[in-house]
DNA sequence: ATCTATTTATAAGA
DNA sequence: TTCTTATAAATAGAT
């Protein structure tokens, strides 16, 4: 795969071999992670460069994968006298890989992938537990907004409670400063304090819609 | 490179992966035994399936590969001191348990339970997701059903097919029947033949209601 | 390193 | 599993 065809020989020119090198290695160490990912599968690479240099690649740990190599090649210990310990460890790893793979095969499930093989029965079973869970999620969910409507009707009625007295403050204040204009008006009458009392009043209104208009809308979100 | 481009994650398909794990497989020993000819380097590959089956190379031998990779990483606790192997293993048990318990976490979540703590948004996201696992098990569900159907259909074709068949046969050995009484039936009045004749025909085309009958009725299940 | 003409690997479909 | 074939990806050789 090139502009000319090779043969699979040791190539002679020491600097082609070393860019050879480089680039086929990286190749292999790339379709490695790709068939771990793809295939579900564990893959160790060691790989020695003809200047010694070590290049590896594991999708477990390498330990993993040659504890796993050597047990698989002789079904004994030939690590020579692993500590009991060292087994019950490893006991102790598989099985939770075991549980780890089998929790991953039904999360998968669930998730709606990896149904091919399922039989009639199971996938109703599955639509079942779904629909179970979505009722769940959604009774949660409406709980929750629920919670925040209440909360927000509640804030809402506070804020228009305190806004009613405070209307009912401006209206007495408003009253004292008619009878006090009654006894003072007349002695000044270029109408500066008369503006300024209509100005607030009408502010005053205003600001009052608000807190009603508060609790009537949907919260929103 | 293939008929189509392909995204690097798990393969859901079983069947597929089990095809893609072979033929990758296959090209990643290549390419391994190709870089160790052409670059003049060592190289070890270890391949478990995810059915736990081993497949190797090694340019040299895998003891060699493995030897030179503990001196290389200048290990002093190679595959023979216990303490460290221990520790590795401790930590390799430990890892698996907290991503055991990441996965039963959010297992319990997809299953509808443990909602409390969650956020309105992350309940819809997971409505959203149990909406898709439903509608894909649902999807599998169906075409399961429609496959059974169809399978049916096509049996009872067949066999309304073949009992047409038996139906012209029937009737050209009741006529050709007819025709041997006509010639011989004066000579034997008692009926014998008659009789027998007509129950013969009566049988059959009660029998040819059943697999019109068969093709008609939605298959249960 | 980067570019690209070619070869090679492989996804999809039988 | 193995074959075929269209297409994607890797890479040999050049720059």
């Amino acid at each position: 795969m090139g502009r000319g065809k090779i043969v699979i020989r040791r190539i002679d020119n020491s600097t082609s071999r070393q860019v050879t090198f480089s680039k086929r290695r990286n190749g292999l160490l790339k379709k490695a992670k790709e068939l771990a990912i793809l295939c579900d599968a564990e893959v160790g690479i060691i790989i020695f460069s003809s200047t010694g240099k070590l290049y590896d690649f594991a999708s477990t740990s390498m330990r993993s994968v040659i504890d796993r190599f050597n047990k698989s090649k002789e079904e004994s210990n030939q690590l020579g006298n692993a500590a009991s310990e060292i087994k019950f460890w490893q006991r102790e790893a598989a099985m939770l890989r075991q549980q780890l793979h089998n929790l991953q095969e039904s999360h998968r499930q669930i998730m709606g992938e990896e149904l091919s093989g399922l039989t009639v029965k199971e996938l109703r079973s599955l639509e079942n537990q779904l629909e179970i869970s979505l009722r769940g999620v959604r009774m949660k969910k409406d709980q929750l907004l629920t919670n925040e409507i209440q909360e927000l009707n509640r804030k809402g009625d506070i804020i228009q409670q305190e806004n009613e007295e405070l209307y009912k403050k401006v209206n007495l204040i408003c009253q004292e400063n008619m009878e006090l204009k009654k006894v003072y008006g007349t002695k000044h009458e270029n109408g500066i304090n008369r503006n300024s009392v209509f100005t607030v009043s009408l502010d005053i209104e205003d600001n009052l819609h608000v807190p009603v208009n508060l609790q009537l809308s949907q919260p929103q979100q």
